[in-house]
Parts: structure tokens; C-alpha cells; sequence
DNA sequence: TAGATTGTTAATCGATTAACAATC
DNA sequence: TAGATTGTTAATCGATTAACAATC
């Protein structure tokens, strides 16, 4: 039902592109808005907009263009963001502190429940968030049924976390050590480092 | 020199995943790598790393492949990151204190060399980084000479930290507000957002 | 109605891949 | 030499865009 085989990953890539954009709009306290309006915001052709969504129904008016509320809605639907998910985070140190009192995730359709360190001095309470023992984090994923981890662990040990929260269970990790995970396929990643994004930026400086 | 203006900018955001997949290879105490063992690490096919390579250059053997010190030293001064960066980040909360204590930076050619709040209470040293009030930040830009900052300023301020930065001199901006700034041509920026990232990702769970 | 914007088709554009001569 | 891998060309594949009928 939630996913179609066929759409391009591209694609689904935007969504959340949209998604956001919307949020911005709806916050500015407007209903309406249109491919062109949206394209021009995001640097995206409205062709391309229109195209992408055309994939999942069609979502606008001729002539008057999207309701936010509705596509907002709609695009919740398709991403499966329209509940809460919950996330643990593997590493609290001062990434894994920062995301675990990050205020962002709530109100986008995530909750982080744990967070965990293989060092004593870091167990306990930070902000909202309780640090675990590394020991006890595959039994917490199981009985928590969690789907979904952020490792903000050193490189060395991202590998061998990797290891351990795929053969726990979990099935999409957002990873911020500066390394490629190997993963199976059943399984997602995505990677955050800022260095990649300053890299990219370097070239074209002068 | 550094910058020939027909080369995709899909293969330049390619170079530094290279470049890391180098690093890492070099480490593990290698010194020779082909197209095809990068391509298989990275999930890349072969001949899109020759022929991305291939824009800049015949940095390889025939029958042997790479050598690994020879193609980063490559890659770097193609990124033109065979050099120290330096740069400031805005805003002192929970991000911007974790990253301004962010190791990884300097190996791979960035330097932290201040923060910037416009809470008093944030001011002051932040590990190795000083932490200076907002009003003196497009002072410090010009003086230094600064040309990449990092945002970690809450949505509703990134726009106008955003347009003071451009106006002071910064041509490099990696935002982590999530929201889409709008900036002049000469003007780079790139976005981390985590939510998007997972966003991405419960689109295909279940 | 007149104006605007959608959803969709067909054309264009660009990126990826397969294949191979060159050669280490 | 025999085996391997590069750099590059041509073919394929896929994504973006332009254009427009439909229609609000």
C-alpha cells in the first residue's frame, strides 16, 4: 500500500523537500499555493513538482492550485510520517547530546526514546533522553520494536554499531561517522557529514 | 585553474565520497585500489568512477589501477582542499557547541575559528573555539577574510543570519536550519536537515 | 466568460553503463 | 607473454522540461 515498487528514488528524495516547503508556507499563514509558487521558493521547475506528484494521485485544482493543508496531509501519508516514529541514538557524546535535545524532530513524526554510550561517566539522564549502557541496546530494540537509529559514534566503531542494530532489528539508520556502512539490502542508510558538504562547496570557491 | 566550468555538478558531489573511501582504504594500510574495488565499497559501478575521474584527468595505470596517495593528493587539489579552510559557525546552542568541538574537521581541511550568539550567557570559550556576540560577527568576516560559515541559528533567524553573512563576504554556507535560504548566484550553500533524511527512509519501511 | 493552473504527453537533455582498444 | 585495468566511445537508460488540452 505505502509503497509503490516503480517511483524513482529521486523522487521520493523530494518529498520531504516539499514537504518542509509547505510547512513554511502554512507557518506564513497561507492555504493556497501553486507548482510555480513552490518551484520558485525551492529552485525546482513546477514542471518537475507537478511530475513528481503526479506519481501518488492527483492533488491540485486546475486553475487554483494546492490546498496546503491537503497535500500536506497527503505527502504525510505517503512518506508514513502521519505517526510517530521512534528512534534511538547510538554515541552521546557531544553529537549524540545534540540531537538527543534536538526540539526538531517532534512536531516531523519522530521521538528519540534512548540513547546509548559504552561509557559509564555518560549514562544517565541528558535533557529528556535516558543513556543507556551500549550492552543493553539490542534487548531495548526489541522490546521497543525500534525501526530506525542514529549512530553518532567514532568511525572506528560505526561498522561493528552498524553490526548490531541491523541484527536487532533495526531497518533505517542515520549515520554521522564519516564512513560507508555495509549493510543488507533490506536494510537503509543515509549519511550525514558535514565535511562531504563543505568539500562540495570548496570546489567552486576563488 | 581550479574550477572548469562544464563539469556536472552531480560528479563534483561525488569527489569527496572518493576522497573519504581513500582515506579509509589508506588507513587500513592499503596502496593500491582499482575502479573496481572503490566502486564496490562505495555501491558505484566501476566505470562511473573512471569516467568521473576522467574529467580531470589520467590519474591511474592500466592493468594496476590507483595509487591511493597519489589520487587523494588529486582529489584534494581538484576540491581544493589541499589547504586549511577556516570558518565560523552561528549560533552556540546544543549544535553549534557540538560542532564547533567536532574533531574531524581539520584532518580533511577545515578550521573552527569562532562562534557566534546573540545570548551573552553563550559567550566565552566553547572548548578551543571563543564564542563572540552576533554584533560582532561581519567585523570579524571581513577581517579574517572568512568565506565559509556554518548556520546553527533556529529556523526563524537563519534567513537574516543568512543575508548578513553574504553581505560581509561569505561565499560558502552550510545551513543546518531547516529551511531553504534564498542567497545571490555567487553564493553556495548546502542543507542538513536529519528529519529529511528519515523522511527519506519511512517511506520504505514496513 | 477570461484567466490561471493542473496533470500528462512527447521531446529533450543529461547521466550511466557496456564494451573495448590501449597498455601496464 | 598473459592477465588486468585503465580511459574513452557509443549505446542505453532515465530524468527533466516544454507544451497543451482539460477544467476549475
Amino acid at each position: 500500500m505505502a509503497s509503490h515498487p516503480s517511483i524513482p528514488d529521486i523522487v521520493i528524495g523530494r518529498l520531504p523537500i516539499y514537504l518542509r516547503a509547505l510547512n513554511q508556507l502554512m507557518q506564513q499563514g497561507k492555504t493556497i499555493t501553486s507548482s510555480h509558487e513552490l518551484g520558485q521558493r525551492l529552485g525546482i521547475s513546477s514542471a518537475q513538482i507537478r511530475k513528481d506528484l503526479s506519481h501518488f494521485g492527483e492533488f491540485g485544482k486546475q486553475g487554483t492550485g494546492y490546498q496546503i493543508s491537503h497535500l500536506q496531509a497527503q505527502l504525510k501519508q505517503i512518506l508514513q510520517v502521519d505517526r510517530e516514529w521512534q528512534m534511538i541514538i547510538v554515541g552521546a557524546g557531544d553529537l549524540g547530546r545534540a540531537l538527543a535535545h534536538y526540539r526538531g524532530f517532534v512536531s516531523r513524526g519522530f521521538r528519540v526514546v534512548a540513547a546509548f554510550d559504552i561509557d559509564p561517566a555518560r549514562l544517565g539522564k541528558s535533557g529528556d533522553v535516558e543513556v543507556l549502557h551500549t550492552s543493553q541496546m539490542q534487548d531495548f530494540i526489541k522490546q521497543h520494536n525500534i525501526k530506525i537509529a542514529m549512530i553518532a559514534v567514532p568511525a572506528e566503531n560505526a561498522q561493528e554499531v552498524c553490526d548490531q542494530l541491523v541484527a536487532a532489528g533495526v531497518r533505517a539508520i542515520l549515520n554521522y561517522a564519516p564512513i560507508t556502512l555495509s549493510v543488507p539490502n533490506n536494510v537503509h542508510v543515509q549519511y550525514i557529514d558535514p565535511v562531504m558538504h563543505l568539500q562540495r562547496m570548496t570546489y567552486y570557491l576563488e
